[in-house]
DNA sequence: AGCATATGTTGACGCTGTCAAGATAACAAA
DNA sequence: TTTGTTATCTTGACAGCGTCAACATATGCT
């Protein structure tokens, strides 16, 4: 029994002390989430979810907050992921590619809205309750749209002229605003996103000066 | 005694009935919504601080959600104010008026961030749960906005070759993005509001070909 | 004057997040 | 192996929330 038990620490465990509850909440969290939004979220629905008592999940998450912090922090994670795949699309036009970016954007918002709420929305900042994992995963994030945005501007995608940093927060503002806009209902419509994508793309990138020209 | 009554019917009644418990209500709530927010306004709260039983506001709205409908409904009134003050500002060129518009939309949403979150925020929009009042008052409102996109386009201010539905939304988008970064805290930033503003103001707008050339 | 209606109150229910105290299993040291 | 410490899980409890039912009272119409 001894041996048996070492080989597989974290594995089939049917009743007892369930071994594995803080990703068993976690996973189930985001389902929950995804059901139900940030406020039908309740850690006792949850509980019963996963078949603990109500203040098991204390002992794995200090309040309400830092497990949607830790969802959050997944949420980005997997969005980086997503992000640097488009980025990393070498074939395409820059335009193209922002073209892609942006759409990437609004579809990520549009598939996930709970968890784009939790990520982007003001339960986690407007309380500055964000835990410092998730600072850690998040700021990155906000930074590499500015970097991404000095290398449109040198590419000549888009403006020069416009200081890097209020641009990119102009852009990001923009996709930020169609998202919300998007998710919480305000356009019913999803059938025109991608047509707004397409004119906002076309607002913010002018023509490429060609090489031969 | 019964001359007197008629004369001030809604005046001067200190202990009974209250007479006029919806307004003292609304203005209350706006009060309470404004220093705790759309969660932090509790209906017990409201009451215990108008002075009445926990149950009383139920004569008045039907439930939560119509109590915030009601708040909302006069943002949108208060805010057309606004913005029709800009508009009707005659002796400023097409540029600038529409830089004081953006501005001013940011700014109303930045001074009053609780109540910009009611108005255009999930809480109402994303259950579906605005009252028909609010919709009247507020679909025009997002229509006005379409109307003065299509005179921007006229006007040369904005391009004109694309669709003014598409535009429209994404300019509005812009806007709704930049004020909800600013009051979901994710920008902490309010001194550069004004930069960024102008940044998407220049953006957005193209030079406008002089009548003389 | 009397009755119907509008308005206000008290009591109760189920839901929420969270703390305190007690129980149990895992683990480390003897 | 035994013992004690620690991590984990449970039950009980509390305050706050929105809301319904039942009851009380003032207003206004007939």
């Amino acid at each position: 029994m001894s041996h048996q038990a070492e080989l597989k620490p974290k594995q089939n465990k049917p009743n007892y002390h369930h071994g594995d509850l803080r990703s068993t909440l976690l996973s189930a969290a985001n389902v929950l989430l995804k059901e139900m939004g940030i406020e039908g979220l309740s850690l006792r629905k949850l509980a019963d979810k996963v078949g603990v008592s109500r203040t098991a999940p204390y002992h794995h998450f200090k309040d309400k907050n830092q497990l949607l912090c830790a969802i959050a922090e997944q949420g980005f994670v997997h969005w980086q992921q997503d992000a640097e795949f488009i980025f990393n699309q070498t074939k395409l036009l820059p335009k193209e590619k922002y073209r892609q970016f942006f759409h990437g954007y609004i579809s990520y918002a549009a598939d996930n809205p709970e968890l784009y709420d939790l990520m982007f929305g003001r339960t986690i900042w407007k309380q500055n309750s964000a835990t410092n994992e998730l600072r850690d995963v998040a700021y990155p994030s906000f930074h590499h749209q500015v970097e991404m945005t000095k290398k449109w501007q040198e590419q000549g995608l888009m403006p020069s002229d416009e200081d890097t940093l209020r641009l990119s927060q102009v852009t990001w503002g923009t996709m930020h605003g169609i998202a919300r806009l998007l998710i919480d209902g305000i356009y019913a419509d999803r059938s025109h996103i991608d047509e707004m994508c397409d004119c906002a793309v076309n607002l913010f990138t002018q023509q490429i000066i060609q090489a031969e020209k």
